[in-house]
DNA sequence: GCCGTTTTCGGCCCGACTGTTTTCAGTCG
């Protein structure tokens, strides 16, 4: 079989750094040429589309950094699984040099070195062997470090566990008097789905106080390193905590710097050049102008070579022309030119979520999977306590073995009864979240279905379908009057799972003729849809609901994950259903 | 090799850290 037809976008993108790699083994002066090949392999493993995809919809150039040339070896790769200019390019190199280029710490020169000195020649043992060299005192011995940390990689945090951190420590430090302000940095201020580092920043002009109060946090292991402006902690669970302090007068451009991402900053600098700025982490120099042509500065003012501080990042981004950027959408896409022509969505917030569809009670329905541990009365409570106006109970369809269609309408009327008990504080949505089975029949007769409220579907078996029988089995699972909303819709679990293969367009085509949402999943290894996916749903115009799958009441406050993905895909209030008051919600609920 | 509301040519982010580095090369975020 030809294995480049079924190539992910991670490993079109690593064929890429291999051949920028290359390049930049090769004479000649290719600087530019390797950053084009890096950027391309960047925009490819983070689209939300698979590259094979947008190949076989002739769309390979909507991905920016993928031009003319990139494009036409793409096409040669999916039509006859290789690409000469390619193979041309690897040819002098062995195979293990882009293996040894994942150890932190080794680039292009350094695994060509290695890989002449030590021998090491073949792809797939080449991190061994160099682990090996590395124990014989071959290399310098730093690298066994750096290859165990690559061993142990994807050892990434989930949000949920790096912001519960991240919010005891940054408590802590705004109990001290010294301190202006606490921030978290990097993708963990971006809410992405899982974290690398916990960074925090803080602005104070009593650097020394505040590393020292930083140093007595209560819930460290021991002090790793305390600076003059930078420390670092070890916790308990061996999780590395930094901290830098910066004086209150230049803390936006550092707070800019170092929550990024990468990309956001880059576009960012490139933006600023034009107008005749350089920026960095201690604010905005003018520069010499380099031709007659590129007078500067255009806009702002500030002598040349001077740098200019800003106290907040809104002052940083106001100086260059534009709005302030929430960092949840610094991803380096378009949110610069949105800035710039006042055109940045305005962000869904926490606070504009008015009830949960999604969350499971203890009523034993006898499902197939978890019931919750939480009951009715318990759910309300807390979400009363949340300030909701509704929540939807949405219990797993009794297990579809065992049961008659007779004890299945049972078990439901039972469970309606609990559920309308008693007139209660908030409203109470009968729902159901019901399995997709493989061949896209829901696990729930149609004649239970007609005692909801409403329901969800979602897939919790056959993960591994072709792209074209998951996106059927979806669709037929969608299609009735009762079915709502696709909970969970790849079925990720963030660290243990890929999410399934669907045909997004023709979800999203279904969704917005029919009255039907996509759910966003708050529950935190989940968090799915994923951001990038619900970007391009927003953008297409189906509505989202962003739910907690809640299995406990404590667990309701998962929200705040949800909307963080939410936040991340550009949406606004009204693109999110549980925003709506009841009244507008029973109404989309009967359209 | 990519890209354009100043350009289809002529640009292309910035600074910190590390090592054996007395002025720079390689790598990273």
């Amino acid at each position: 079989m030809d294995t480049s037809r079924h190539m992910t976008n991670l490993q079109v993108a690593k064929l890429l750094r291999a051949v920028a790699a290359a390049i930049e083994l090769s004479s000649g002066d290719n600087r530019f040429r390797i950053v084009a090949y890096q950027r391309a392999a960047d925009a490819i493993e983070h689209s939300s589309s698979e590259v094979k995809d947008l190949w076989d919809d002739g769309n390979l150039k909507e991905l920016a950094g993928v031009g003319e040339a990139i494009a036409g070896h793409l096409d040669e790769l999916f039509k006859t699984g290789k690409v000469k200019h390619f193979e041309a390019i690897l040819k002098p190199f062995p195979p293990a040099l882009f293996e040894l280029m994942e150890v932190p710490g080794i680039g292009p020169k350094t695994a060509l070195k290695f890989s002449k000195e030590l021998g090491i020649t073949r792809a797939h043992s080449a991190i061994p062997e160099l682990l090996k060299a590395a124990k014989k005192g071959r290399i310098d011995e730093r690298f066994i470090k750096a290859i165990e940390e690559y061993q142990g990689r994807s050892r990434r945090l989930l949000l949920d566990v790096a912001q519960t951190i991240a919010d005891s420590i940054v408590g802590w430090m705004r109990k001290n008097p010294h301190v202006r302000e606490a921030n978290t940095l990097g993708s963990l201020r971006r809410q992405a789905s899982t974290v690398g580092d916990i960074d925090i920043a803080v602005a104070s002009d009593h650097a020394k106080e505040v590393i020292e109060h930083f140093t007595k946090y209560p819930h460290k292991s021991r002090v790793l390193e305390a600076g003059v402006h930078t420390a670092s902690l070890i916790l308990p669970n061996e999780y590395q905590v930094d901290l830098m302090v910066q004086p209150p007068a230049a803390y936006g451009a550092l707070l800019q710097h170092f929550t990024g991402s990468k990309h956001h900053n880059i576009k960012l600098r490139e933006y600023a050049l034009k107008k005749g700025y350089s920026l960095s982490e201690y604010g905005i120099t003018p520069r010499p102008s380099t031709s007659l042509s590129n007078p500067s500065p255009i806009i702002g003012e500030g002598r040349k070579g001077e740098v200019l501080s800003f106290p907040t990042e809104e002052k940083f981004y106001n100086f260059l022309g534009l709005d302030w950027i929430p960092p949840e959408l610094r991803e380096g896409e378009n949110e610069i030119e949105l800035a710039k022509l006042h055109q940045l969505p305005k962000l869904v917030e926490l606070s504009d979520i008015r009830g949960d569809l999604q969350m499971h009670s203890d009523f034993n329905i006898e499902p197939s999977h978890d019931l919750g541990l939480s009951s009715v009365d318990e759910l309300c409570d807390k979400a009363r306590e949340l300030g909701y106006e509704y929540i939807g109970i949405t219990d797993h369809n009794p297990a579809v073995s065992g049961h008659t269609q007779a004890q299945i309408l049972d078990l439901i009327k039972k469970r309606t009864e609990v559920i309308q008990f008693q007139k209660r504080a908030i409203h109470v949505f009968n729902s159901l979240e019901i399995d997709i089975q493989p061949i896209g029949k829901r696990a729930l007769p149609d004649a239970a279905l007609e005692l909801l409220d409403y329901a969800c579907i979602a897939i919790h078996s056959s993960f591994r379908l072709s792209r074209k029988a998951m996106t059927d089995r979806v669709l037929s699972a969608l299609d009735h009057p009762k079915v709502k909303f696709f909970a969970h819709p790849t079925a990720r679990l963030l660290g243990q799972r890929e999410g399934v293969e669907l045909d997004w367009d023709r979800i999203f085509d279904f969704c917005v003729r029919n009255h039907k949402w996509l759910e966003i999943d708050g529950w935190p290894n989940r968090l799915d849809l994923p951001d990038v996916v619900a970007k391009d749903a927003i953008k297409y115009g189906v509505k989202l609901v962003v739910d907690t799958d809640s299995h406990a009441a404590g667990q309701l406050v998962y929200m705040r994950y949800g909307v963080s993905v939410a936040r991340r895909a550009g949406a606004a209030k009204y693109d999110i259903i549980n925003t709506g008051s009841l009244k507008e919600v029973i109404s989309c609920l009967t359209k």
